[in-house]
DNA sequence: CGAAACAGGACCGCGTCGGTCCCATTCCCG
DNA sequence: CGGGAATGGGACCGACGCGGTCCTGTTTCG
C-alpha cells in the first residue's frame, strides 16, 4: 500500500486553511471548526507542526497559530516529517544501521537508500501551495456533510 | 516514517536472489536456506510474486518458480503492488471515492493525486537490476550471523 | 501410486497508529 | 495583579493492520 499516516492527511488540511490566511493567527479551536476535524486531533496536529518549524506557535490568551512561510516555500516532506519522522523507506535508510543485522535482509540495504531518495526527491518537489492551488473555492463545501445545529456560522462557515 | 512494508523487503530479497540465475527453477525452500528468511514467510512471498506475475511458478515434484523476465524490466512499482496491493499514498487516490466522505479531510484529495504519481514515478524508474547491481559479491555473506549448525551449506552458502 | 512442491486460505499475536485527555506553562487583558 | 485563554508536552488506551505460522487441497514428476 505504501500508504502515507492520516497525520499527515490532516497537516495538509489544516496548512492549507492556514495557507488562505497567511501571517493571520488563529487557535486550534477555530481552525478545528473550520476544517470540521476533531479538536483534539487538530490540536496535536498543530503542536507538531509547530515543533517542525512549519507554523510559528503564540501562547497565552489571544494566541495561536500562524503560517508565516509562503505556502510554496513548504514542501511536502517537511510537512510529513513534522508528523511521522524522517521519510525512510526502511529501518536502514534512516541512520539507525545496527537494527539492520537483526535481519538477513539487509544485503540490499545501500540500495533502498536508491529508491528512497528518488520517493523523497518527489515529495520535495510539491509544495503546500501545489496542494492548496484548485482547491480553494471548488471543493471546500464538501466538509459541509455534519449533522446539523452544531455548526457556529452555516453560510460562511470557513471566512 | 513512510515505511514500506516488510513484505516488499522480502521480496526485493528474495528476487534479487533469484536475479542472479533468471530461468532456473528454485523451490520456496532453498530460496529460504539461501536468503536465511525463514520458510514460511519466503513461500508466502513467493506465492505473492506469482500472483503478480513477477515469477513462473512450476507446480508438482521437481517444481519451483523461476524469475524469467529480465531484473532490468522488473521495478520496484511492480515489487511493492505486487506484495502490498497498489501505491497509493491516500485511500482517496486508490479508487474507493465512496470511503473519502467519512472525513472532511477530502478537499485536497485530487492533489494527494499529484504526489503519488510523482512517487510513483519515482519507484517506477528503479528496477530489479538497480537494487542488485553492486550487491552480488559484496554484502551476500552479512546476512551469515545466524548461531551454527544449522546452516546446510557454510561455505558456499549462497551458490 | 506416492512423494514433492505449489495454491490458497485461516488463524493469531504483536506492534503501531489514531485519538483522547490531563496538567503544566505562558501570557494577554481586565 | 490576578484570572482566564491558549499552547506545550506528555500519558494513556483501543483498534486496526501486518508479520508470521500452519493446514489442507491440488498438481505433477518419478
Amino acid at each position: 500500500m505504501f500508504k502515507l499516516s492520516r497525520m499527515a492527511d490532516y497537516g495538509v488540511v489544516v496548512l492549507s486553511r492556514m495557507a488562505r490566511a497567511p501571517g493571520e493567527v488563529v487557535t486550534a479551536v477555530q481552525l478545528a471548526e473550520r476544517t470540521g476535524l476533531p479538536q483534539p486531533t487538530v490540536a496535536k496536529t498543530l503542536k507538531l507542526l509547530s515543533r517542525g518549524g512549519l507554523i510559528a506557535s503564540h501562547r497565552g490568551a489571544q494566541g495561536g497559530y500562524s503560517l508565516e512561510r509562503a505556502p510554496g516555500e513548504v514542501t511536502v516532506t517537511e510537512i510529513i516529517t513534522a508528523l511521522d519522522g524522517p521519510v525512510a523507506l526502511t529501518a536502514c535508510v534512516d541512520g539507525s544501521d545496527d537494527n539492520c543485522a537483526v535481519e538477513s535482509l539487509c544485503p540490499i540495504s545501500g540500495h533502498w537508500q536508491r529508491v528512497n531518495e528518488a520517493v523523497k526527491g518527489a515529495l520535495d518537489s510539491v509544495s503546500l501551495a501545489d496542494l492548496t492551488a484548485a482547491q480553494t473555492e471548488a471543493a471546500i463545501n464538501f466538509g459541509r456533510k455534519r449533522e446539523e445545529a452544531d455548526e457556529p456560522a452555516p453560510a460562511a462557515a470557513d471566512a
